[in-house]
DNA sequence: AATCTCTTCAACCGCCTCCGG
DNA sequence: TCCGGAGGCGGTTGAAGAGAT
């Protein structure tokens, strides 16, 4: 639990609050959450004040209707990265993860559910029953949990650029930066291998990412273009999305 | 006009990872 | 190596407004 949750106030914001936080962080800017509510004089927890900057008086932040393209965008990167929505909405300028959530689960999410019962139009953007969809996390590694996983890849590497462990694999050896990916579920491993692998990655080569923008960089590829030159509109408007296993 | 039901979305909660001591 | 604090995330809740009866 936050803090001393006796004191602490909850629910709606006042605009006073809302000013107090403001005035906050413009002076000290983002970030040190744990000194906000101190600093801006508010009665609330530091992830109360986390949140309400981020979702609501962040400026540039986009409010009210979603535009059909962002609408078309939320679609295709929930179907490559699922409920990740602080990933999607880092594609979408102005846009909250909060409030891709929200539209999803209201808007999206009922339209899937009536596409599963209904139709199943393949040229649609909704997934089709029975689809599985593999879910990606890429994570950024610690150099801990990187040593690890660079211990085991040593320990199990039989000349392939990959090496299976008990728990997790080790996609592509390892640059000098020392970033990697790691899954532990063979789907994952399958979707990435499809996604990622090309000629020059199966040589060696290897995606050159910092711990800070792999991310970025990867979700850059799955937007532009995938590994056979298609745009993201071929890839997607596909009969089968090479994303989707259908079991 | 009053009441009920549904929808929306801001905010909370609990969990996870990372980092520094 | 362990532990505690901070940051961050996704799931869930509930108040408020809109629409239906």
């Amino acid at each position: 639990m936050e803090g001393s949750s006796l004191r602490v106030r909850k629910g709606a914001w006042t605009e006073e609050e809302d000013l107090l936080l403001k005035k906050c962080i413009e002076k000290y800017g983002e970030g040190k959450w744990h000194q906000v509510p101190a600093r801006a004089g508010l009665n609330r927890c530091r992830k109360s004040c986390r949140l309400r900057w981020l979702n609501y008086l962040k400026p540039n932040i986009k409010r009210g209707h979603f535009a059909a393209d962002e609408v078309d965008l939320i679609i295709r990167l929930h179907n490559l990265l699922g409920n990740r929505w602080s990933l999607i909405a880092g594609r979408l300028p102005g846009r909250t993860a909060n409030d891709v959530k929200n539209y999803w689960n209201t808007h999206l999410l009922k339209k899937n559910i009536d596409t599963f019962t209904k139709t199943s139009n393949p040229k649609s953007h909704q997934l089709k029953p029975n689809t599985k969809v593999i879910k990606p996390r890429p994570q950024i590694l610690s150099k801990r949990s990187f040593l690890v996983n660079l211990d085991e890849y040593n320990n199990n590497n039989n000349n392939n650029n990959r090496a299976e462990t008990s728990n997790n694999v080790v996609l592509a050896n390892c640059g000098d930066n020392h970033d990697g990916y790691c899954f532990p579920d063979h789907d994952e491993i399958m979707w990435w291998e499809n996604m990622m692998m090309n000629e020059k990655e199966v040589d060696g080569h290897q995606l050159q990412c910092s711990a800070n923008d792999i991310d970025e960089s990867v979700l850059d590829q799955i937007m532009n273009e995938d590994n056979f030159g298609n745009t993201m509109d071929e890839l997607f408007l596909d009969e089968e999305p090479w994303n989707v296993f259908n079991p």
